[in-house]
DNA sequence: CCTAGCCAGCGTCATCGATT
DNA sequence: AATCGATGACGCTGGCTAGG
């Protein structure tokens, strides 16, 4: 009997390339994937594939993807790599699922193979910008203004975060931010960048162009005829205090925006650990399906000699 | 080349459940 | 009770593709 065994940092990865494995062959030799990374006790996960299509996971694993051994080969296998009332009954009838994240623990709960949660610190330095800064160098993003993050194979598109800073001698210059994303076309609407801080907020800047959408930042000082509401201060007239539901709404806006965009990310991800999972299940039924078919041929075989 | 259909992604609103 | 994050639903938009 041949095996294979795949150990990888990333369970995640592991569950990509333990089902790109699985999809390449109908039948044939059973082959193990042990995780064994996080927790102590490896995971084990039966799965078929061609003997011949063993050296296919090369190509089919990712940088994640630590070694790839053969172990019990029967053949010459050798791998490296891989509104209204009628809106409100509407809602009423629809039952409420679960959140992503619950559902994600539950199935990493039942089955350590899939998708891990892990809390990242957040980040404290103190700068302007320490919220929104974002790890490009591997393709991957690191989402610090969220507590969670989800470390899994997925690539999230590469976004572009400038600020600078325009000096004016009196050391009161505005600060612009730009967000840019790599991925949408010009016109198609890229991520606006608003993040309020210690009671300052973004005017927009008239220049939408090719994409970009530039906020500048009042630090200090503000243009005639607008009205800063800030932490703590008093408002009194009508209009300081529609600027102020202004404020607050545009802040929900934004949060509420970016916090769909995530919950679309695990969705994605959620579905894609279901369909790994399926992959998955489905080969190991197919394997119990041969073995159950083997041993009445056998049983079969024994009764027919006595 | 134009158009209709499909799909993916996005922003917004409404709502729920957890937390303060 | 107020607030906040998560998420389903809805509508809109842009890209892609097949057919005329």
């Amino acid at each position: 009997m041949e095996t294979i065994v795949a150990v990888s940092a990333d369970p995640g990865d592991l569950e990509n390339n333990c089902s790109q494995a699985i999809t390449l062959g109908s039948s044939g030799v059973p082959v193990s994937v042990v995780h064994m990374s996080l927790s102590n006790e490896p995971v084990q996960v039966q799965a078929v594939i061609q003997p011949t299509q063993a050296s296919v996971i090369q190509t089919a694993g990712s940088q994640n993807l630590q070694t790839i051994q053969v172990a019990s080969v029967g053949s010459d296998g050798d791998s490296t790599g891989t509104e209204d009332d009628e809106s409100k009954k509407r809602r009423e009838i629809l039952a409420r699922r679960p959140s992503y994240r619950k559902i994600l623990n539950e199935l990493a709960s039942d089955m350590p193979s899939t998708i891990t949660v892990t809390k990242i610190e957040e980040e404290s330095n103190g700068s302007q910008t320490s919220h929104d800064s974002q790890d490009m160098s591997d393709g991957t993003t690191n989402l610090t203004s969220h507590s969670i993050q989800y470390q899994a194979a997925t690539v999230v598109p590469a976004q572009a975060i400038q600020i600078a800073a325009h000096g004016d001698g009196t050391g009161q210059g505005l600060q612009t931010l730009t967000m840019s994303n790599a991925t949408q076309a010009p016109g198609s609407g890229a991520t606006i960048v608003q993040y309020a801080q210690d009671g300052q907020f973004f005017i927009p800047v008239s220049s939408i162009s090719a994409g970009n959408v530039q906020y500048q930042i009042a630090p200090t000082t503000l243009p005639q005829g607008v009205v800063m509401a800030t932490a703590g201060s008093t408002i009194t007239s009508p209009q300081q205090v529609t600027e102020e539901a202004s404020r607050k709404r545009e802040l929900r806006l934004l949060k509420n925006r970016e916090a769909a965009r995530e919950c679309r990310r695990k969705k994605k991800e959620y579905v894609k650990c279901l369909e790994n999972r399926v992959a998955v299940l489905e080969n190991q039924n197919k394997t119990l399906i041969e073995e159950l078919k083997s041993l009445k041929e056998l049983y079969c075989q024994k009764e027919a000699q006595s």
